[in-house]
DNA sequence: CCGTATCCACCTGGATACTG
DNA sequence: CAGTATCCAGGTGGATACGG
């Protein structure tokens, strides 16, 4: 098998192909890899991964960095990541009682592919909004 | 400004950190990179993004390749990506007629950076899951 | 302060049937 | 072959209220 693992360039396209389409041998619906971006594909999940990833937080503290998510669905996605092993959930027992959540070791590995992602979507969102008007996605 | 655009190691994370923190100004729901990530964080658009990757494909030859994909979800996905400008439709008129989608340039440039969350699932998908199971997931 | 519980609107997405 | 139209089930996610 090729060593894909060893690879590194953002030039190797190829290669990812390669090994994506090596990956799916049985039902596609079976891909492992797919159960996991499934995951990390809701609403809420990459940007909590981000968040947690400048620095550990509290509850509240992630509810006003991130304003416009609700109590449940932060306590839902926590739960989530926290069962997935991405992050990790410490409890103070003090009055008030205080709870810190941070990016466990896999959380942080995380981290980087993620971010290989966001740089992309930074560098072309405004060519993407341009096609999208093209396309009269707005006012149509 | 760091010149973050420059450096491309999978060691960087702080950068990526650095940089995101950096992109959001205003309101976190305004933020661009968001945008984006929402739009291709549903159920069928990375996976159709990698299966364009590999070659052009006619629209029933896409439905045999992703049997779990309804054809009304395929066509939706479909448009939706090519309204963003990350995948092309070509039209030959024969008799009975076909369709070709394929990957814009800008469909392609996202094939590197979505490769590299793809490679950290298949590489940690184990430990996920082990995860999962551990906290009880599937039984509970 | 840190959640959980409940109810509900909305949207995603599937099944089926039909068209050019 | 390549879709569109319609209907419908289930899940996502928000508002509100309540508990530890």
């Amino acid at each position: 098998m090729t060593d894909i693992t060893r690879r590194d360039g953002a030039d190797d396209a190829a290669i990812f192909v390669e090994r994506w389409a090596a990956s799916r041998g049985g039902p596609a619906s079976a891909c492992p890899v797919r159960q996991v971006l499934d995951k990390i594909s809701d609403k809420w999940s990459m940007l909590l991964i981000m968040t947690l990833a400048e620095s550990p937080r509290r509850f509240n503290s992630l509810r006003r960095e991130i304003p416009d998510i609700s109590q449940k669905m932060l306590a839902q996605s926590l739960r989530g990541l926290e069962q997935d092993g991405l992050v990790a959930r410490q409890v103070f027992d003090t009055k008030p009682p205080s709870v810190e959540y941070s990016l466990t070791g896999l959380g942080h590995s995380m981290v980087a592919p993620l971010g290989h992602l966001i740089r992309w979507a930074s560098e072309n969102h405004a060519e993407i909004t341009a096609s999208r008007r093209a396309h009269g996605a707005d006012s149509e």
